[in-house]
DNA sequence: ATCGAAATGTTACACTATAACAGAACCGTC
DNA sequence: GACGGTTCTGTTATAGTGTAACATTTCGAT
C-alpha cells in the first residue's frame, strides 16, 4: 500500500478513494477477486455502487501495475512487487483457488518464436493451473 | 479434419455431428470464434440450437485436444496439430485478431520457480498479445 | 430387446463487462 | 477566486459470456 502511495505520488496519478479501496480489498483478499467481488466489498462501505465503479479503479490499477488480471479466472489480483515493470506468471491452484506471482518469466522461446515469425511482443499472459503445496495430497 | 477423424477413431470418441460441424467452423475461420459465433454458425445450418450445444462441443473439443481456448479472447481455435499432447502458446494480434499457434513453449523457468515452491502444474496458458507481420506498421 | 451410459434438447438464469451520457471534482491559469 | 479543460465518478441500461438442472433421445453393448 505504502508502495502504491509513492507510485502514484511519482507519477502524479490520482490515487483516489475508489482506487484506494478497491486495492485495499486485493490486497487484503487470500485469492483472486471477482469484479463483483470487489464490487460488494466496495459496497459494504458506503454509497451504494455499479459495475462501472469497480471496473474502472480495476482498469486504473491494472493499466499502473498495482494488479494484475488473471484471465484464466476472470479475477484480479494485488501485485506483488508494484513499481516494478515485469511480465509476471501466476500459479493458480485450482483446488483453493490461491494464486501465487513469480517474476517475469516470458519464455526466451517465446521470444524467439515470436521474433522468428515477425510478431510483436506487447504483453503476455503466462498462467499455469495445477495444485499448491498445501492442496496437493 | 482427418486427423480428428482418425485420433476420434483411435480413441473411441464419437465425432458427433454438432461436434464435427464446429470443428469446421473453427477450422474455416480466420481468426478466433466465440462461444456465440459458433452458436450463429451452427445456426446457419438447421435447427436453432441454444448455448449450451455450442459449448458442449467446444468442451468436447477442447479436452481432447482438438482445440484451444483462448483466455485473452474468450474464444476458440481449432488446434494445428491435433494428436500430439502439447501445451502450446499463443500469439494473438491486437490488429486482426488473427491467432497463430506455436509449438510446446511452456517455460522452464516457469516449471522450475513451480516445483521450488511446490507447485503442481497440470495446465498452462502462454498468450502473447501485439501485432503481426501483417498489422506491423 | 433391453439396459445403462453418453449425448442432446430446453428453459431459465448467473456472471462478466461495457456503452453512453450526465454530473462532479480536480488542477492549472489568469 | 472565477474560468475552462480534463479527469473522475454517477447512473441507467444493455451486451456478452457461461452454466444449472432436468427432460429426452441416441448409442452401444450385453
Amino acid at each position: 500500500m505504502d508502495a502504491a502511495e509513492s507510485l502514484c505520488a511519482d507519477r502524479r496519478l490520482r490515487l483516489t478513494p475508489v482506487r484506494r479501496r478497491v486495492l485495499e480489498l486485493l490486497l487484503a483478499a487470500p485469492k483472486a477477486q471477482g469484479a463483483y467481488d470487489v464490487l460488494s466489498g466496495l459496497n459494504r462501505d458506503a454509497p451504494p455502487r455499479q459495475p462501472p465503479a469497480a471496473y474502472r479503479a480495476l482498469d486504473f490499477l491494472v493499466a499502473h501495475g498495482l494488479a494484475h488480471r488473471i484471465e484464466r479466472l476472470n479475477a484480479y489480483v494485488a501485485c506483488a512487487s508494484p513499481g516494478s515493470t515485469h511480465r509476471p506468471a501466476f500459479l493458480i491452484c485450482r483446488a483453493c483457488d490461491r494464486v501465487a506471482e513469480t517474476p517475469d518469466l516470458t519464455p526466451d522461446r517465446l521470444k524467439r518464436e515470436a521474433d522468428a515469425q515477425g510478431f510483436r511482443i506487447e504483453a503476455t499472459v503466462v498462467e499455469a493451473v495445477g495444485l499448491c503445496p498445501a492442496c496437493a495430497p
